[in-house]
RNA sequence: CGGGAUGUAGCGCAGUUGGUAGCGCACUACGUUCGGGACGUAGGAGUCGCGUGUUCGAGUCACGUCAUCCCGACCA
């Protein structure tokens, strides 16, 4: 496999062609030929598997099960929610035929005009409404609900610009859909699992998140409330990582879903959706990585330790031999380890090549210090080595893993801090917003104010945030009394 | 869909006044190496994005076309 691996672009150098090319060299993704899309490779589809395992389990254990519906979208279902066509009209792939044939020269394909679809068939760029039109069937009663099912899936929304990961024209996501008796159990559902999203994110990719609820104009198609997590990248721009959105009964009365209730009194269902998507993949990447490469969190980590000897072709046998104990004592405490003795590669490229990739210990078993019963252990997020006992070496990691998972969570945390600046002076903030960050303002809440710091700056408002304190003030930008005091941030 | 740029080997690029294709990395084989991205020798690999035109002759000039990237608008 041919991967350049020198002369990584620096971060600070141009940090959206440091974002770009990392993620191909550490060999996680690369641009597909087919507009807009992405491969995704084996060792970053390792990092997703592992995602989607950890968030399948925390979402079970709310008694949400999975569930699979249609790729195509009859182009009728979509439009029987005014708002929630609007917002994707603009971005949808339409299968037009079902056949081709052999063109007139017999030396290539064209579509059959015979072939055209009475109804056009929508590549599903969310699934709501079939999944929707799915529930009539389903719910016919209180004691039917509620329903809470989450898919994974694919989806395609047909962007202008992409990004790998961060937005690409076909991903793969979670996309869950419950529907509910009451108001207030749906309300409840949305909220809880923002909650999960935000625990998944600090705990697992230790990737610290802003929780809130979204201003009117950036809510989801469709929605009565979008609730979401922001994330600060290293370059301070947002990044929306996972949303979760309160429907009200919008999709209920589109789709016709009535239900009795204990009264025997007919009734719409309320809903939810919620989804997170390989965009984290994008968060993960840009919140720890530096100019040596990937940083991946232990607790995701596909590799958490690489081992690899260094020796005369007669000392292998005899370290082949001491890096099974190891390899076995690592295993044993549940820790994921490979040992790389292949003879291909030189020990400096094999150092440089698993930093690159984001492995957060490596241990290094030399001829020399195995004599001293010693092992160089290093760990990727500080690039500190040091020498350690072979004797009790897996507790010792074990350990190292949780203070690395620990450090890296602190050091985002820290960085993001230093980033969010209060701010109720808008000259000031056209200013700095230009530079990154977060910024804590006061908002009449008019959609005007919203529109013009966005023409003037480019920034929006990501969230009206929970866990800052709601002070009283004046709007920035109008003057007026404030309704809200927001998070606003340039974003991905 | 506006503004800008670029298409030459898998990747990154050079190619002069038009004269028949080159460099680095990667790849293959052999040898020497192996404690932080090794070196030598020998190889393989290209309808120069596509089309038309000008010309004895086009990677190079003209016109057209397609694609990609960057900056906007849109967006998880």
């Amino acid at each position: 496999m041919a991967i350049e691996l020198k002369n990584l672009t620096k971060r600070s150098e141009d940090y959206s062609k440091w974002y770009n090319e990392l993620v191909v060299k550490a060999d996680l993704a690369e641009q597909s030929d087919v507009r807009g899309c992405m491969v995704i490779k084996p060792y970053g589809y390792a990092i997703w598997e592992k995602m989607q395992k950890v968030l399948d389990d925390m979402f079970k254990e709310t008694g949400v099960q999975n569930a699979y519906f249609p790729l195509l979208i009859p182009k009728s279902f979509l439009s029987r929610e005014a708002e929630h066509v609007e917002g994707f009209a603009k971005e949808c792939a339409v299968v037009t035929h079902y056949r081709l044939k052999t063109n007139e020269t017999h030396d290539g394909v064209i579509v059959d005009p015979a072939a055209k679809l009475e109804e056009e068939l929508i590549i599903r760029p969310t699934s709501e409404t079939i999944i929707w039109n799915t529930y009539k069937n389903w719910i016919n009663s209180y004691r039917d609900l509620p329903i809470l099912c989450n898919q994974w899936c694919n989806v395609m929304r047909w962007e202008m610009r992409t990004r790998l990961f961060l937005r690409t024209s076909e991903f793969l996501w979670q996309e869950g859909h419950t529907a509910h008796a009451t108001r207030e159990e749906a309300e409840k559902r949305a909220k809880l699992m923002l909650k999960i999203y935000a625990k998944f994110a600090e705990e697992y990719m230790a990737v610290p998140v802003i929780q809130g609820v979204k201003s009117e104009t950036e809510r989801f198609a469709g929605a009565l409330d979008t609730y979401t997590i922001e994330a600060m990248m290293q370059d301070g721009k947002a990044l929306q990582s996972g949303t979760s959105h309160f429907l009200g009964q919008n999709f209920g009365k589109a789709f016709d879903v009535q239900f009795l209730n204990k009264e025997n009194k007919p009734e719409y269902a309320w809903a939810t959706s919620w989804g997170v998507s390989t965009r984290l993949m994008g968060a993960l990447i840009m919140t720890h990585s530096d100019d040596n490469g990937l940083v991946l969190p232990p607790a995701l980590a596909p590799i958490q330790v690489v081992i690899i000897p260094i020796g005369k072709s007669d000392q292998m046998p005899m370290l082949d031999e001491k890096a099974a104990e190891i390899v076995e004592s690592l295993k044993t405490l549940g820790v994921s380890v490979k040992y790389d003795n292949a003879d291909n590669k030189r020990p400096g490229f094999k150092f440089a090549d698993y930093e690159l990739k984001g492995v957060p210990v490596r241990l290094v078993l030399g001829a020399r210090d195995l004599e001293k019963g010693l092992v160089e252990v290093m760990r990727r997020d500080t690039l500190e080595k040091e020498n350690v006992s072979i004797e009790g070496i897996a507790e010792y990691i074990k350990n190292l893993l949780n203070d690395i998972q620990k450090n890296i969570y602190k050091k985002a945390v820290d960085y993001r801090d230093a980033h969010i600046y209060e701010c109720d002076n808008y000259e000031e903030f056209k200013e700095k917003v230009k530079n990154g960050g977060f910024f804590l303002c006061h908002w009449d809440g008019t959609e005007e104010t919203e529109a013009k710091i966005k023409e003037d700056t480019q920034a929006t408002i990501r969230c009206v945030p929970y866990m800052y304190e709601q002070t009283p003030g004046t709007d920035m930008v109008s003057g007026k009394p404030a309704k809200h005091r927001v998070l606003i941030a340039r974003a991905y």
